[in-house]
DNA sequence: CATGTTTTGTGATTTTTCTAACATTTTTTT
DNA sequence: AAAAAAATGTTAGAAAAATCACAAAACATG
């Protein structure tokens, strides 16, 4: 990609940020090239913006849901997140004051909370943070710091703090790895701060992960099954259920399958 | 419109709901139909689901509401800014660490950043910093805290300690108003904080705003116009700008024009 | 300033989407 | 059960969009 080309791309994002489309004759008069110009950037982009149907509309806004086909979110797990969340959505009340995690399996979550309009969101997570600041109703707070790409979250060193200083409701956490021994981890070791700290500052902590994570140990271990009231997972398969409800009696969680 | 019908449009509505398309060979596998009955179902519609080059969305998705021309009042603005832009970033070298002010007049620097590969950009707005996290070569830093819709950008009390901690190199600094007796001011108090704060780290002010902005006040004042080193501004009615000069010259300032 | 490279434009070609007409199937009515 | 009506499928052609190939222009470089 060429300066030029970055260029055009950043007006025509300019344009599109917010929402909407405009036809590829359109984008091309803006920018004052031909369209098979603007055709050649679109391609040669990162994918922020796409085509349909000669329209651009951009792809990557988290302000959105994906674009892509609905084949291809079915794949991504993207339906089974939706479930998850539905399910999370269910112990959001008016009023509260949430903790959402990074990751992409609390998205949908965040587009379940237009329906509020007394929220108040805590997160440390940019995609989430984007998502949120597009809903009206819904109070953000961000906790900042040194943005960390792997997991688009930002970390701190008095992030622990900042959190105690927050009268946090309800935590939902995402994890990469749940066992029932050797407790809930994540890959990165910038979110073990945040994870624990809303933990502990949280009335209620609800786990949600899909299945995969079930069994899985991930380098950065945040806190054991006993920290969490209610694990959310989708029971697709229910083989492992039986021996996760032992668990479950045993650590007084309670498990929801979506 | 017949039951049947009502009931397939019903099903990809479902499906559609929280954004996301659907390709009309995907919508009659589903509904196990023809495709040009699925055309025919959404064409007798109460117009809840549209077409857009071969795919389904739901026509209340702000992501494919057309944007009609938005055109020459914002784009002019935006080549205006684009040029102002330009002049800044001829300030950058390699190695610095940036703060970037909240508003507009400051994204296209952002893109110009991306031939950089050792910078550390400090910002507390929210279209900055995502803006910035797409750039590889580049470390963001986001002063977090509460979201402020009115500048998508964040405030906090312990804003101006955590910008002390930082060594920044260069501010860039945007207003919305620039008065050679009354000040540089803005229109929110809660950026007051960070932009003095960065203004007193910062080694180079750099305040860039477009002719509009001179000669106005805006409730609040933030800097005196000595405060700033160099003045990047567009001279296009240059009637203006002898008297400017005479006030630079006075406060040492430099002022040039895009 | 000549040279080679990159970027952009133009027109031809292919693919996809849209529309319309008519055939076929299903449902309803008598 | 036959006829009528409604719904759906199929095909063909028009329109739009996507791709390709090459020419022209802009840019950089020695």
């Amino acid at each position: 990609m060429n300066g030029r080309s970055a260029m055009r791309l950043a007006r025509l994002q300019e344009a599109l940020v917010g929402g909407g489309t405009i036809h590829l004759s359109e984008a091309a008069r803006l920018c004052g090239v031909s369209e098979m110009t603007i055709r050649r950037d679109v391609a040669a982009s990162d994918g922020a913006i796409v085509f349909i149907g000669g329209r651009l509309v951009m792809a990557d806004n988290p302000q959105f849901a994906p674009v892509y086909d609905l084949d291809e979110q079915r794949g991504s797990h993207y339906f089974a997140k939706q479930r998850l969340c539905h399910e999370a959505a269910a112990f959001i009340e008016e009023g509260d004051t949430l903790f959402i995690d990074c990751g992409t399996t609390l998205m949908p979550l965040v587009s379940l909370l237009s329906s509020f309009n007394a929220l108040t969101v805590v997160t440390y997570a940019l995609n989430v943070a984007s998502a949120v600041a597009a809903l009206p109703g819904v109070r953000l707070i961000l906790l900042g710091g040194l943005y960390h790409d792997s997991s688009q979250s930002f970390g701190s060193d008095d992030m622990d703090e900042a959190i105690e200083r927050l009268g946090i409701n309800k935590a939902f956490i995402s994890a990469a790895g749940v066992d029932p021994e050797r407790g809930v981890s994540c890959f990165h070791f910038h979110e073990v701060a945040p994870k624990r700290a809303a933990i502990a500052a949280a009335t209620q902590c609800i786990l949600v992960v899909d299945e995969t994570k079930l069994g899985v140990i991930r380098p950065a271990r945040f806190a054991g099954l006993e920290a969490f009231d209610v694990l959310i997972c989708d029971g697709e398969a229910g083989q492992a259920l039986s021996s996760w409800q032992r668990h479950a009696t045993a650590t007084r969680i309670r498990i929801l399958l979506a």
